[in-house]
RNA sequence: GGAGAGAUGGCCGAGUGGUCGAAGGCGCUGGACUGGAAUUCCAGUAACAUCCUCACAGGUGUUCCAGGGUUCGAAUCCCUGUCUCUCCGCCA
């Protein structure tokens, strides 16, 4: 959610903001309903202010001994008058609401602008693709010779965008996900949680899945309202919310592992080869909660010990920004790392790291006490992947296969592989 | 799954229709005392929305788990829901 301040007091500016993300404010639509609002609240609290005063004097009246008809008779029509400000209020703050929470977040300034990922702009690169002697092998073609990896069975047991994992390949996959909490908690300084992957629309609605992305979730039958978690991102964020954080705790950094859901409606014959696009994926994730003046060197770090994971597993990777046209609806600014894939001869994404400013924190109450001021302000929330475990199996298989179809342990990943070298087929 | 109890300010806790935004305590902040500190004493100490304002200050409204209802008036009465605790059952 945007300030509401800044949107009534310059939504030019606002407006002007969003047309880089090809998003089209109506400034007129707004200026009209924020007028009829301010009308509406003004009138329904004078006219409770009138009724409060009255029921006071009635008590006052009444504990004298006084006769009270006289005054009940005062405010007779009070009730009705009152009921239908409230009314024409609500109804406004429903449309305003409706409004202000489809709004994507302002851009920060060093964002480039462009429609599309053809305008993200390259930060850095690091490590060199390694040159084949032959043509490298995809993950799936590596997995299924290997006889470990099984889209046959999961579209059995499940369907299309799940896979199956078995032997030392599912082990190799655990051990991504060990590794990199381990390198977060024990050399990053995270703290590690463990959080429900079932979770309310209220949480949902504070990261901003909720209302406009409900089709990207999967939702649970029945009467709980609960939904699959698409991201630790909602859990661990919305542990903020609705509490006032003291200044000297801040920053804090979490770092979570967790399975993720998504319903990838809307990507219909995108990626459907592999595990690059599921509909469940395992996730390690980094949650920053930080003073709203550090928040971009937060950013910093956080895309920085993103990076060390592959840095560590030695896969090739370049960091991108984020165009205006690319670029998630709550993030002010994002970097992509994107992981070279010798079975794709292409980069891609393997992790992204937002920050989202304070646009989270309004919508979910996340405050912290600004000592400047004694008050309690909305804090600003970061989250990136740090890194995505399917896309990071992925990517060890590709970079480090072999002529014969085995694939070499990375060196990090061997302590927790029982000193396994090579995956082969067994 | 069954039975019962409960949810009040940063925390503990009183309040069962009117002057209650809410006693008392703890904590915190400021002041007095002191060479300095502890003790003691005095004072202050919620959030949210909104109006006005350059700002400070101030006005109004809302909030005693949430939503609805009764009433001129609700922390207090009624209904629904959520959560917590205790006991029984069942289980990882």
């Amino acid at each position: 959610m945007l300030d509401p301040k800044l949107l009534r007091s310059d939504p030019d500016a606002v407006a002007a903001n969003l047309a880089k993300r090809g998003f089209k404010l109506d400034v007129a639509q707004l200026s009209s309903l924020e007028e009829a609002r301010k009308k509406w609240q003004v009138r329904a609290d004078e006219l409770r202010n009138e009724k409060n005063v009255h029921a006071k004097s009635v008590g006052k009246a009444k504990a004298q001994g006084q006769d009270i008809a006289p005054l009940l008779k005062q405010v007779e029509t009070l009730g009705s008058e009152l009921a239908a400000a409230e009314a024409e209020f609500a109804k406004v703050q429903a449309e305003l609401e409706k409004i202000t929470l489809g709004l994507p977040n302002m851009l920060h300034e060093s964002v480039p602008v462009g429609a599309d990922e053809t305008a993200n702009v390259e930060i850095r690169r690091w490590g060199e693709p390694r040159k084949f002697a032959y043509k490298p092998l995809d993950h799936v073609e590596l997995g299924e010779k290997l006889g470990q990896m099984d889209f046959a069975a999961a579209g059995k047991i499940s369907g299309a965008r799940f896979s199956v994992l078995t032997g030392p390949l599912a082990r190799l996959h655990r051990a991504l996900i060990q590794f990199m909490l381990d390198l977060h908690t024990g050399e990053h300084g995270y703290r590690e949680t463990y959080v429900p992957y079932l979770v309310n629309a209220q949480s949902l609605t504070g990261t901003g899945q909720l209302p406009k992305f409900e089709a990207d979730l999967f939702g649970i039958k029945g009467e709980s309202g609960l939904y699959l978690i698409p991201t630790a991102e909602v859990p661990v964020t919305n542990l903020a919310r609705d509490t006032i954080i003291e200044a000297n705790e801040l920053p804090i950094r979490y770092v979570a592992h967790t399975p993720c859901f998504r319903s990838e409606a809307g990507s219909y014959g995108k990626d459907t080869r592999g595990m690059i696009r599921q509909h469940q994926f395992e996730k390690v994730e980094l949650v920053h909660l930080s003073k709203p003046q550090d928040s971009y060197a937060e950013h910093e770090t956080l895309t920085r010990n993103a990076e060390e994971v592959l840095k560590r597993l030695n896969l090739p990777y370049r960091v991108m920004a984020l165009s205006s046209g690319d670029i998630g609806f709550g993030s002010a600014k994002t970097y992509d790392l994107e992981v070279w894939l010798p079975g794709q001869e292409a980069y891609r994404e393997i992790s992204s790291c937002s920050n989202f400013e304070a646009f989270q924190a309004r919508r979910m109450q996340a405050r912290w006490r600004n000592p400047e001021t004694g008050k309690p302000e909305p804090l600003h929330t970061l989250n990136g992947s740090g890194v995505a475990a399917g896309r990071a199996l992925v990517a060890v298989l590709e970079n480090y296969q072999e002529p014969d179809g085995s694939i070499k342990v990375p060196e990090v990943l061997k302590p927790y592989m029982g000193g396994l070298d090579v995956i082969r087929r067994p």
